[in-house]
DNA sequence: CGTGAACTTGACGGGACTCAACGAGAGTGG
DNA sequence: CCACTCTCGTTGAGTCCCGTCAAGTTCACG
């Protein structure tokens, strides 16, 4: 089922990366984290990179490729809890125990960046703003989440998908220029898995979205055609554009 | 609709409360969140203290008393995203702009010490290892955000009532021994709009359950009869138990 | 061109919602 | 002390959204 790890290799710059993926950051505190050594992993699709209740010492970027974080229930059942995207981070959300609260499995082909978290956590306490942004950062997570939890606690399928296009585009799109088409490696059976629906009945919607004009999907890309009817019809607020120009938590601070 | 505060008072101690609320901390830093200042506040029932994307400053801690998170959608219809218990803290997940995620109304009256964000920002960055410890509180909330994301998402209307019913027991038992019967100040109708269904459905369920003797439910306390059953029932799994006995984050970094 | 995974469509059944009515308890005011 | 009111809980009947089952189609890939 789980292929292995594909090779891995030094990075030139991956501390950049994570220091990029954390908004509002000082030059210093970006530097300190550009410092940082990490392993490049790079491996194939549907590999499991993290096991729930697994105790774990790493810090991951995921530099490219796409990645699910679920839960398994009773067997057969699986609940996707949310979505890991290239340049987003993974490994913070542990307890005190260092253990995961959910699976992560790749769903195409990635390039993981490694941190040991003993390092991490060395340099934090030495800039404590760099905490601040963990936890901004995960704020940002957990505001994702409850989207999720509204998505599926009070919305039709319809809706659900909706909200849930829109959510994939955003945040793909959150720096650079608002564009029509964003990447959609997956699968609709992923979809399903993710929204609490079938997968016959998450074709049912994206095919009446298709007739409607609203979206474009295929298996490699997924086009906004009318995003204002998508935000209209699913009460679809933006998490990311709030995050990406803000100014330094720690500086407001002062 | 909203009752005012009832009243505000200087506490003796509520940074020790908040110390409190953080496991995993060492003597030092729990003696330093002590010395905060806080005030306290007693607010009446149904009352909102915080509302989505509203700016805030401030740091809470509920000393008594429950609240719930919650976002609305579409006018009529409401989710809830998760229930803030006595000795919860509330106001961490802010984002760069320090601003809610969701709206946060009071379910009875409660006593909520304040905290300036600043005062609490100023001493992480002499303490880190309280940082740390904010870290793993708000990767315990979001482990119980999953656990919402997977009822909502794959578990029937009977499973979700055994699942939600024993996370309310777990919270409140967290500590003492393990006892069956916990406080339950909520209506039927706030169950619902947690567990996304109708209260007609909720009620049937809890109704099948006092039936099969499985747990007892009036308007102020729950009673879990057959905890074995209901957790076989649902798959829950214990997010309190592996947090409260855990060593200390920061030190095992060391 | 063969094979498997993913997508698509139809038919049918069931779990949960809605509508509606009634009962029970708590708080209120005379 | 007792009507009055309001919220909450409870139960039944009917409907619908969505899941399941089943079959067929398209597409990628060797």
């Amino acid at each position: 089922m789980n292929m292995m790890t594909q090779g891995n290799r030094q990075s030139q710059l991956p501390g950049a990366l994570l220091a990029a993926s954390i908004p509002g950051l000082a030059h210093y505190e970006a530097s300190a984290l550009s410092s940082l050594i990490a392993i490049n992993r790079f491996v194939g699709r549907n590999v499991q990179v993290a096991a729930e209740a697994e105790r774990t010492d790493k810090l991951r970027v995921f530099v490219s490729g796409w990645a699910m974080k679920s839960v398994g229930i009773s067997g057969q059942r699986r609940q996707i809890i949310g979505f890991v995207l290239p340049g987003n981070i993974e490994g913070l959300h542990t307890d005190f125990h260092q253990t995961a609260t959910s699976d992560v499995t790749t769903l195409t082909s990635c390039e993981i960046a490694e941190f040991r978290m003993n390092d991490v956590l060395a340099l934090l306490r030495e800039f404590p703003g760099i905490g601040a942004g963990f936890r901004a950062y995960m704020a940002r997570e957990a505001a994702y989440l409850g989207d999720q939890v509204l998505r599926l606690g009070r919305m039709t399928a319809y809706e659900r998908v909706c909200h849930f296009m829109l959510e994939i585009s955003d945040r793909q799109t959150a720096a650079r220029a608002n564009q029509a088409t964003v990447a959609f490696p997956i699968t609709q059976s992923i979809v399903a898995d993710a929204l609490g629906l079938s997968v016959v009945h998450v074709n049912r919607q994206v095919m009446r979205l298709r007739q409607e004009g609203l979206l474009d999907l295929d298996r490699k890309s997924l086009t906004i055609n009318d995003a204002d009817a998508l935000r209209r019809i699913s009460g679809y607020k933006s998490r990311t554009l709030e995050m990406e120009t803000a100014p330094s938590y720690a500086g407001a601070a002062e």
